[in-house]
DNA sequence: TAAGTGATATATCAAATTGATATATCACTT
DNA sequence: AAGTGATATATCAATTTGATATATCACTTA
């Protein structure tokens, strides 16, 4: 699935700016099962646009900046659809904190203990992000992938407490006093 | 972290080709965390080459394919924990799955359940080849990061097998008779 | 024994994507 | 008046993907 598709899904919820799209698809909860930056999300659009599968309008209220509104066609909509009906590719993850832990033996214990305290951390901060979106979100499909964000996220947090506990029993609750933001 | 970084991680356990390499981070069980193709796999070693943080031997053997052997230098050993000192980036989670199932009222329901069984399907086998590899592994530090897979994976099999049976309670042992090879 | 399939192995390349950066306005605080 | 941070569009080098080309070897099958 490439960022046209994305945008196209995404556009199928509702109208929006390119930076919109950004925003959910890098920091909000889309984010968490979707990636894409400005770099590939505005050729998208034009893409998009060329194909006539979205549309957009110049909002230009004077005294701000000018905006364009990109919205879904009724091609635009087929064709997503249409492409919902092959079938997905596989999930993808990517673990750069795993790639390290395989060089736990060649770091001082103090070292790895810090990296599992600020995935601890991390983990946590992502896991209460999903779980607030979960209560405030009222769009019944969108409770299913948060419930498996969530559900992911549970086990991995239980898994590093408990190999921290293993690693040094008494610093298990160090990570509670560490936010995603440092 | 860039394939460079996960060629050279790969070649500090031990020296192979770049087919090895890009069976291990493609197909193996390095995969669950890390990816790389071809592609990419080349150019790194091309470029890791001329850097001097690895060599090759050029095995040449009658009656077989040459092949390049590369083996990690002591400049590539120490520029490799040199990284590893640095904070690693957060993990990447990105499912079309989970972006289709977004759509779900959208779909007919029997396409969705289709969808759903598959990905139980897919989802236990991953688990399974987790599972083996850390039962034949005996690399320590290798564990931590299989069973983080194993408890992800479990957790995530959990949740769609629970979807499904509130979906359609008749049909849960389904996705038993589908392997992910189909 | 000849043909075919699948694994091993290196390599390249167009297309897609990332990650960073440039530019500019607006809202807000200091 | 200056500074910070959010909004907004856009571009681009570097990286990566995904596909393909080429060739050999091991194995099975006809």
């Amino acid at each position: 699935m490439n960022v046209r598709t994305l945008c196209l899904g995404i556009l199928s919820f509702r109208q929006m700016t390119g930076y919109d799209i950004r925003k959910l698809a890098a920091e909000g909860n889309f984010s968490h099962f979707c990636e894409a930056n400005y770099g590939s999300i505005y050729p998208a659009l034009s893409q998009l646009t060329k194909d006539g599968f979205v549309v957009f309008t110049d909002e230009v209220i004077d005294g701000k900046p000018p905006r364009k509104i990109y919205s879904i066609t009724d091609e635009g909509r087929s064709y997503l659809f249409n492409t919902l009906n092959k079938q997905p590719g596989p999930d993808r993850f990517k673990s750069e904190f795993l790639f390290y832990s395989l060089f736990q033996d060649k770091m001082s214990p103090e070292d790895f203990r810090k990296l599992l305290v600020r995935k601890i951390a991390e983990t946590r901060d992502t896991l209460e992000s999903l779980e607030k979106a979960n209560d405030c979100c009222d769009h019944k499909p969108s409770h299913f992938a948060l419930g498996y964000g969530v559900a992911m996220n549970k086990a991995v947090l239980d898994y590093l407490k408990n190999y921290l506990a293993s690693f040094d029993p008494t610093q298990v609750n160090e990570a509670d006093n560490l936010s995603n933001e440092d």
